[in-house]
RNA sequence: GCCUUGGUGGCGGAAUUGGUAGACGCGCUGGAUUCAAAAUCCAGUUCUUUCGGGAGUGUGGGUUCGAUUCCCACCCAAGGUACCA
């Protein structure tokens, strides 16, 4: 029997489906592991082999944990929300909603074909009514709380103390300043052309990403999140997460928590507040400068300076942040003509505007100290400003940013510049002058986004006072509404329907909310859904939640290091602090997969003609790589001239220049449909099948790691499974023995095991190909049919090639699924060898050099080796210490 | 600039974390089978060599009996970030 991968996929898949093999048990006395995907938003162009890696990889552990004993969970949904569906409806009219439908449709087919175990009973689509429902559950409940600072956690609203003596709108201002989820009015990117307001992505150098019309920053309405208040433990709790460092690192970043001081520089009777997490380089500020937008620039001003100052004000309005970032290498700025003072130094100080301060970190003022701050430097440089320097070390004229002890600091002099933070804090905060501060980089979360194609927010309007609405209002469903575009005023498409905006209730007019929540709503709480998705009464049922939280394993992009992973982790632990949710955290492990890299091609056109000319021909000819379509593309590099003419007529007049082929360039690049180079996994499940395709994409290379792509080497994994196949037939027929299988067989066996089990949990995929395709040659050329060692490989082999396991495995007259089998044991034995020079001895008594047998395990085996006394004599005692240390590391089993 | 990750054959990548570098796969070479091809199987494949060896994990140092692995300096590539005081 041949192995025919397309028949046997197709039987396994169906049965699968029927079955409901991976259905998760809600109510099962086994421990739980909770397996997540990061659910794909259903583009229209499918899915391309890079893809599924990450599917894939999680699919394997799914499978793995099963066969260990776990209850496991691994569901699977659509970030259907977004704005490539939106597009496309502005574009043919067609309803966002039919679309994504479609894309849905098809992206299950293509991961259907991929064998993987999703429990697909508990699928979510994010832009589901019964889904967004509960999103905008959560948004109300982030409207109603309130974050206490000295609890450190979120709490209902009715609880929040309010001041004494407050009028109705003053009490009701203090409130909407305390609430988590708050509308606060916010510089947007408006582009006039376009009629909208675009995210900061697509805004290059002032103009739009598309069309190229200017952008300019207008002041809107928006929903913010407070997530700053948040800032504290979403910073702390990331210690106890085993997530990669790197992402830790740019969460840890994106929050940028600096310590340090707010100080008052008086002028006369003015105060500027400035920042700075240099307290101890005070002596040092030789001037202040301002942001352009500083509030306290018109009266500080003096007439002399009005002028010019005004004028650099209007300026820098004009400037986008990148032109601003521009200036990085070239600052500019101007005087107000006002000298503050300096609060320990007494000093006299000149004051300078210039945007190389940022009126939306700190203060928007700072205290200049040019001889420890390489920005300062440079200005003061540039403007011929007083340097000071007052921490000793570094070069004489250079910036020195290290510590030492303070010179040029009167009575302070000598005293370690770290201790004199404390010293200077105090002293300001004794003469109410300043205090110690914490600033973070992290801003409020913009929530509100101008667009149809996402969650109403569940908010009506009387005048200016907002109401939520009750729970019993929800779902609060997306209207129908003329056009996709937003209106000329900027206001979302929703705003066009107007029997939807205008609501009565009690014979008492209202407006509603038109803004719809951002994409990254659906996805911050969808991992508690797939908990218990059928629940009308909850969004999950708590003791649900409680058995499967919190994810144990969660694989996706590193593409949503900060933002997702960020807000996702804000809204969970809101849920927490409300108990909703047992677990502070989410996601407890998060692996990143790399990216799977295209191979391009591309015809190299002489400048300036319509010739083409073969690669290996180009000489001094200029020439410039034009994409072509690899699949025109052998794997000799040459190309199929008339397939591509067929496909691509711009090419019918081309001239091409060859010897007896046309040879193109190879370069790798990212994978899209504009570089022609994407492979599609279903033409690789249709030549090679779905196992083939699964093990090849995990044999590539470290999962974390980006690997181009190449179907050339597809064959040695296609071959292994046939080689696999084959040995559980014998002429053609399905055999295998009763033997005995040999010494040398079990104890390949008994490797392969244990190095599959590490493997896998570790996540080296590849190295566990590898030694499954070692212990396959071995068994070949043993000519082992043995039911003993082959029954429990099929086992082994089964997480990464599913289909054909479980077709052998039925074969073999087994009525049950493959997947419900336990994950086999493996016997140890040791061999203990060193290639170190000298013998050593065991118990005492007998001496080896190098090699030896022994039968223990391997506690005992450290216990017992020592090295004996002649060995001793030849050493030092540093080296015998260092000969301890190597004896646990040369054990090797082998059974 | 800063941060992070990485640099090993013709290629993708291994190396039990300091102990025989190049596992496994692709490619290539030779052979078997075949009328032939595909497929399959066997052998070889880091470089160099006067066939004794010699060199070799980005470069240069260091620690060690021993370094791809640890330390220092530098070079290169990819990704992230950007005047955050």
């Amino acid at each position: 029997m041949k192995y025919d991968f397309f028949k046997i996929e197709k039987k396994w898949q169906k049965y699968w489906l029927e079955n409901k093999t991976f259905k998760a048990d809600n109510n099962s006395v086994k421990p739980k592991y909770y397996v997540l995907d990061m659910f794909p938003y259903p583009s229209g162009s499918g899915l391309h082999v890079g893809h599924p890696l990450g599917y894939i990889a999680s699919d394997i552990v799914s499978r793995f944990k099963r066969s260990k004993g776990f209850n496991v969970l691994h569901p699977m949904g659509f970030d259907s929300f977004g704005l490539p569906a939106e597009q496309y409806a502005v574009k043919t009219g067609q309803h966002p909603k039919k679309t994504t439908e479609e894309n849905v449709a098809r992206f299950k087919d293509q991961l259907d074909k991929l064998g993987l175990s999703f429990d697909w009973d508990r699928e979510i689509k994010t832009s589901d009514i019964g889904y967004y429902r509960w999103t905008q559950w959560i948004f109300l409940k982030l409207f109603n709380s309130y974050y206490d600072h000295r609890l450190k956690k979120a709490q209902p609203i009715e609880k929040l103390k309010i001041p004494k003596n407050l009028n109705e709108k003053e009490i009701e201002s203090f409130i909407d300043s305390r609430r988590l989820a708050y509308v606060d009015t916010i510089d947007v990117n408006w582009c006039e052309e376009l009629g909208t307001v675009l995210a900061n992505e697509e805004v290059v150098g002032g103009l739009s990403e598309r069309g190229g019309f200017p952008v300019i920053k207008r002041p809107m309405k928006q929903w913010v999140m407070r997530i700053t208040d948040y800032a504290d433990r979403l910073l702390d709790d990331l210690s106890e997460l085993d997530w990669p460092e790197p992402i830790k690192l740019s969460q840890k970043n994106w929050i940028g928590k600096s310590v340090g001081a707010e100080i008052k520089f008086y002028i006369d009777n003015n105060f500027i507040e400035v920042f700075t997490t240099r307290p101890d380089t005070i002596f040092g500020a030789t001037y202040l400068v301002l942001a352009p937008e500083h509030p306290l620039i018109n009266q500080i001003t003096t007439d002399e300076y009005r002028k010019s100052i005004s004028e650099y004000v209007e300026q820098a309005s004009k400037k986008s942040d990148l032109e601003r970032q521009e200036n990085e290498k070239n600052k500019t700025g101007v005087f107000t003509g006002s000298f503050a003072l300096n609060p320990i130094s007494n000093e006299k100080i000149p004051v300078w505007i210039s945007d190389y301060v940022l009126f939306s970190y700190g203060t928007g003022a700072i205290m200049a100290v040019p001889a420890h701050d390489e920005r300062d430097n440079e200005f003061a440089k540039k403007f011929d400003l007083k340097i000071i320097k007052v921490i000793d070390g570094g070069n004489k004229d250079e910036c020195y940013t290290g510590n030492g002890s303070l010179i040029n600091c009167g009575k302070y002099n000598g005293i370690d510049n770290i201790k004199f933070k404390s010293i200077v804090i105090e002293e300001l905060e004794s003469k109410n002058k300043g205090t110690k501060t914490t600033n973070y980089k992290l801003r409020d979360w913009i929530f509100t986004r101008q667009r149809y194609w996402g969650e109403p927010i569940p908010i009506i309007y009387d005048g200016n006072k907002k109401k939520a609405l009750e729970f019993g209002d929800l779902p609060l469903e997306l209207p129908e509404v003329e056009s996709y575009l937003p209106t000329n005023d900027g206001l979302s498409p929703l705003a066009r329907n107007n029997d939807w905006v205008n609501i009565s209730i009690n014979g008492k007019n209202y407006l509603r909310e038109t803004n719809t929540m951002p994409q990254w709503a659906g996805s911050c709480w969808y991992f508690l859904r797939f908990i218990d998705p059928d629940n009308n009464n909850e969004f999950a049922n708590k003791d649900l939640i409680k058995y499967w939280m919190p994810v144990d394993l969660y694989i996706g992009g590193a593409e949503h290091a900060v933002l997702h992973l960020l807000y996702a982790r804000f809204w969970h632990k809101v849920l927490f602090d409300l108990d909703y949710v047992s677990t502070t955290e989410p996601f407890k492990k998060l692996v990143n997969q790399g990216m799977i890299l295209g191979n391009s091609a591309f015809a190299h056109r002489i400048k300036n003609t319509n010739d083409f000319i073969s690669f290996d021909m180009i000489k001094d000819e200029k020439t410039q790589k034009i994409h072509v379509d690899v699949s025109f593309v052998d794997e000799k590099n040459r190309l199929n001239i008339e397939r591509l003419k067929q496909k691509n007529p711009e090419f019918n007049d081309v001239n091409f220049i060859k010897g007896e082929s046309f040879y193109v360039s190879r370069d790798i690049e990212k994978m899209s449909k504009s570089r022609y180079n994407v492979i599609s996994p279903d033409d690789i499940c249709k030549r090679y099948g779905a196992d083939t395709l699964r093990m090849y994409e995990m044999f590539l290379g470290p999962i974390e790691q980006s690997k181009p792509w190449n179907t050339a080497g597809i064959s040695g994994v296609f071959s292994f499974l046939n080689k696999f196949w084959n040995l559980f037939h014998r002429n053609e027929e399905f055999y295998v023995s009763d033997d005995q299988p040999s010494d040398e067989v079990l104890k390949i066996y008994h490797k392969t095991v244990k190095k599959v089990a590490n493997d896998i949990d570790k996540f080296s995929f590849n190295t566990c190909i590898s030694s499954l395709m070692i212990c396959v040659n071995e068994l070949k050329s043993q000519n082992c049919k043995s039911k003993k060692i082959l029954e429990p490989l099929l086992i082994l082999i089964s997480p990464f090639a599913p289909h054909l396991s479980e077709e052998l495995w039925e074969l073999m007259g087994n009525k049950k699924s493959i997947s419900a089998e336990p994950f086999p044991e493996h016997d140890e034995r040791y061999l203990v060898e060193s290639s170190y020079d000298y013998p050593i001895s065991f118990n005492g008594k007998r001496r080896f050099n190098k090699k030896f047998n022994l039968d223990l395990n391997e506690k005992e085996i450290e216990k017992e080796i020592l090295l004996d006394d002649q060995t001793k004599k030849y050493l030092t005692d540093n080296s015998i210490k260092k000969i301890i240390i190597i004896k646990k590391k040369i054990i090797n089993i082998v059974f």
